[in-house]
DNA sequence: ATTAGCACTCATTTACCTCGAGTGCTAATG
DNA sequence: CATTAGCACTCGAGGTAAATGAGTGCTAAT
């Protein structure tokens, strides 16, 4: 990379970048000679611009237009960002979350509070629970040939499902089944649970193995469908707000990939592999995991509920997104959830 | 209502629509000469439509343009088809609803197979418990100071909550508090739980009534949750496939009402108060309870799950929606629905 | 009652022009 | 030698005008 720019350099990118990210124009040297403070001529400033387009920080969309800093002078800049560690955390206003007890409502809450915060499209992943630990689990009779089975996660997190049994259960062979559920399973995270284990279960189960099969069965299930991680996202027309992205055919794009989810879940994934500065990773243009951010700036957070639970917050927006802003938002949430988390470990 | 069309008038009339639902574009006298099977020349056909102008069943975008049906129009058009009562039901390919037991998935699915069916947005809303009844409720301790109350309602819709309590209970209290709650309100429905009722329950519990006071709390709690209906939604971008709803303003507030759900909340509303043609109800334009949703058509149908759960599913599209399909469409929907439930009850 | 013909309308498209912001280059300046 | 002033040049944006053509209403002929 090179290091060697020079300070002026520097500044008057920073100025250009800064420029842009407010009106979303190219930004011409005239502008510049004025909003920077070392006093220079237009005429200095296009000769330090010409030598920036050709390190490729900077570029014209086309001639006589003024310069668009380019992703990689973007990246440039959020390398810089990002180095001043001490990010000053203005206070989330209006953050008002409640302690619900539940995990997801939190959740939802904390992409609403985000957009509206940062007016740009934000998503929230669920915890994954890689490692997460089973902290109760009951089955309980409903009707006759049907039981509901309750797993409450570490974080709180609950899940359910209807079994329909094949034949009826006594009540006492219930409580033996809850009571082999619970010795053998509470405490365990969901890798822990192999066949192995399984097979000794549906022996101790003795004649009641083919319920014990369908429980472990809806327990697998249970996991299965919490493997498309759930995401919760809010506040996808912000995108509608900056010109660059509302187009007709991006605008279709990026609404669609909010909306299936699928290409989050992507975004979510590669987060969480790739641990780095403070927890912030910033993607910009083509280096986010999916093709249809090309033209989008996305930065991501993780955070952590303890017991090894991650889960990531991300904010998509156009290149010239406000990345300060952003981060500092991000970090305060990753703060806050941290708090809701001490609160209801 | 103009009852007195003539028989030709209606046939062009239907001929301008159907050609208009292809095309999207003006239809000029020319081109209705040739489509229509009466052999009428232009001139004939414009004396007609300069007519159904007066009659104010069409009308033209500007001086020198074809015509295009009136909400009007469209509003014969649409109850001539429900007239034809034996919709021909072409069964719904691809439907795959899986019995999963718990009828929420059951409902994301439907909205997306809709969606992909019709080529326009879809919602389905969850079914509103007006009515339902408690089919099962049950306290179970997690940890010492927390305990998790799981409800089931008809129709397998699960509710759960995390309740923390002010002092351990013991397992002979929480005993005595299950069968307290399991006698007292099973059968019973939301609205029957009654603040004499509640005190009732209290008085029963004991010097447990915190406890009790809690739960009921929570289970009212859980009913307040309730309130904003669930809804699911599909294919929003599918919008983007009609030039006349894709201008950056419309798509805009289309995609908001869809992602807010708030207005979706009041179509739910107005279509479960207000029982129709075989349960299929179509706005068309203004006759929406929506302003967002002027420019669209709205066709929405009732579901029942017995114990009238009553939800509703609709579709959002441009007003030259193909109305046929749409409502063919819907009613096997509807059935659909319904055999789920009966194997489910 | 139907149709052919014609004059007229008007949105859309295309071509063309002007305007101005911005550039690169060169020559003058401190 | 770095900086600056000056100037010719480029090119997109915006405006106007003309050409195009789909479609109409009206009238007169069939």
């Amino acid at each position: 990379m090179a290091v060697s720019l020079s300070d002026r350099k520097l500044v008057i990118l920073k100025a250009i970048i800064k420029n842009y990210l407010e009106t979303g124009e190219p930004v011409g040297s005239r502008t510049l000679s004025k909003y920077t403070e070392l006093n220079l001529s237009s005429a200095t400033i296009r000769n330090e611009m010409a030598d920036l387009e050709e390190l490729e920080f900077i570029f014209q969309p086309h001639t006589s237009a003024g310069r668009i800093p380019s992703d990689k002078g973007y990246r440039l800049y959020v390398d810089m960002l990002l180095q001043e560690k001490e990010a000053e955390l203005t206070a989330l206003k209006n953050i008002m979350i409640e302690k619900t007890g539940q995990v997801d409502q939190v959740l939802k809450q904390a992409a609403k509070v985000l957009a509206s915060n940062t007016n740009y499209a934000t998503m929230v992943s669920a915890p994954v629970n890689k490692g997460n630990t089973i902290k109760f689990i009951q089955l309980s009779q409903v009707e006759d040939l049907q039981i509901v089975a309750v797993i409450v996660m570490g974080g709180n997190i609950i899940k359910n499902k209807i079994l329909d049994i094949g034949e009826p259960l006594s009540n006492e062979n219930l409580l033996k089944l809850n009571m082999l559920l619970n010795t053998s399973l509470i405490g365990l995270s969901i890798e822990a649970i192999n066949l192995g284990l399984i097979a000794r279960l549906k022996d101790q189960a003795g004649n009641h193995s083919k319920v014990i099969s369908d429980v472990l069965d809806a327990v697998a299930d249970i996991i299965q469908v919490d493997d498309d991680v759930e995401i919760y996202t809010s506040g996808t027309t912000n995108i509608f707000k900056y010109p660059e992205l509302s187009d007709k055919e991006s605008a279709h794009e990026i609404i669609n990939a909010f909306e299936e989810k699928q290409q989050l879940a992507e975004l979510v994934v590669d987060t969480l592999s790739s641990e780095d500065n403070h927890g912030i990773q910033v993607y910009i243009g083509d280096e986010a995991p999916v093709k249809t951010m090309k033209d989008c700036s996305v930065v991501t957070a993780t955070y952590e509920l303890g017991d090894g639970m991650k889960g990531t917050i991300g904010i998509i927006g156009p290149k010239r997104m406000d990345y300060e802003h952003v981060m500092n938002t991000l970090k305060t949430l990753q703060q806050k959830l941290d708090e809701i988390y001490q609160k209801d470990g």
